[in-house]
DNA sequence: GTTTTCACTGGGCAATGTGTTCAGTCGTAC
DNA sequence: GTACGACTGAACACATTGCCCAGTGAAAAC
């Protein structure tokens, strides 16, 4: 569980450069090929790295608009308020959160206009009280993991 | 920017087996390699397909709380506080939403102690006059695209 | 109606990387 | 002092990659 700094310049490489094959990887670290696969190895039977998906930009399949919705649910419908939103393809993620029956998901839209549709689905559903929605405007950081994986190694 | 259904299957099919290669997938999907390739390689370009890095779980590196902080950002402070926060390796995501000045970033934290700690560092800054946590419970949706990809190729 | 354009096919080629195994080295824990 | 675990450097057969090509079909342009 924890990683040691091979471990990390293994993520971050992979990070900057996912396209690189064990034995660059290797040649670049300076360590044995056979290291490096082992490494990985590790590290994905740990479930550290979860694996090596595509990363799909929303925007380019054409759903510019992001936005947060917070939902209150109504006592005892938070499975059935689930199980609604994992058939909305626009809900992109789902948590539950602290405070009384509070849910956070995030959405994306084809436009504001289009928003309003995503939203008016995934509120019309009779467990959800109330929902306020942020729409996102800008994304100053997004979604990183580098500075993050350079913490744990120091730490080691 | 817009998908057909054969790059809806190619996204589909490597976001199931990211490892496989595009002669594999050509197999699988019944097109010729190049076909593939091709499909790939404007994916690409298109931005459509970021990349194919590492996703790393917090959860296995020694991070297992998440949160989320609204903050609310004193007038004219928005470039100062993005700078501030893009330097503290918990803040993962931050967006800049709807509202007077507000802002929504992911945070995580080894405990709920440590939570406060990155807490305290995050709103330890002038230009934010407010924050308000939810702390995670639950993640029912992790962060998902191939619903919305499916919906992207149907679509044409 | 003819021509151009474009994507896809199916094949071949050299070069590279992969999965795997092995013996040898080093430091550490017992 | 010995056993263990991790790393090294090398070898091997095999599959895949990147790249090229000519041929086909359909749709768009003329």
């Amino acid at each position: 569980m924890a990683i040691d700094q091979l471990d990390g310049r293994i993520i971050v490489l992979l990070a900057r450069e996912p396209r690189l094959g064990v034995l660059e990887m290797s040649r670049r670290l300076g360590v044995a090929r056979g290291t490096v696969q082992a490494r990985l190895d590790r590290l994905q039977s740990n479930g550290v790295i979860r694996g090596f998906g595509p990363q799909v930009d929303p925007a380019a399949l054409g759903y510019p608009v992001t936005a947060f919705a917070t939902l209150q649910i109504r006592q005892g419908q938070g499975a059935d308020v689930r199980a609604h939103l994992a058939t909305v393809p626009e809900v992109l993620e789902l948590h539950t959160t602290t405070g009384s029956g509070d849910m956070l998901c995030r959405l994306v839209a084809r436009s504001n206009a289009d928003l309003q549709r995503v939203i008016d689905r995934v509120v019309g559903f009779d467990g959800i009280v109330r929902a306020a929605t942020a729409i996102v405007m800008e994304n100053p950081v997004p979604l990183r993991i580098i500075p993050l994986v350079e913490q744990a190694a120091l730490q080691e």
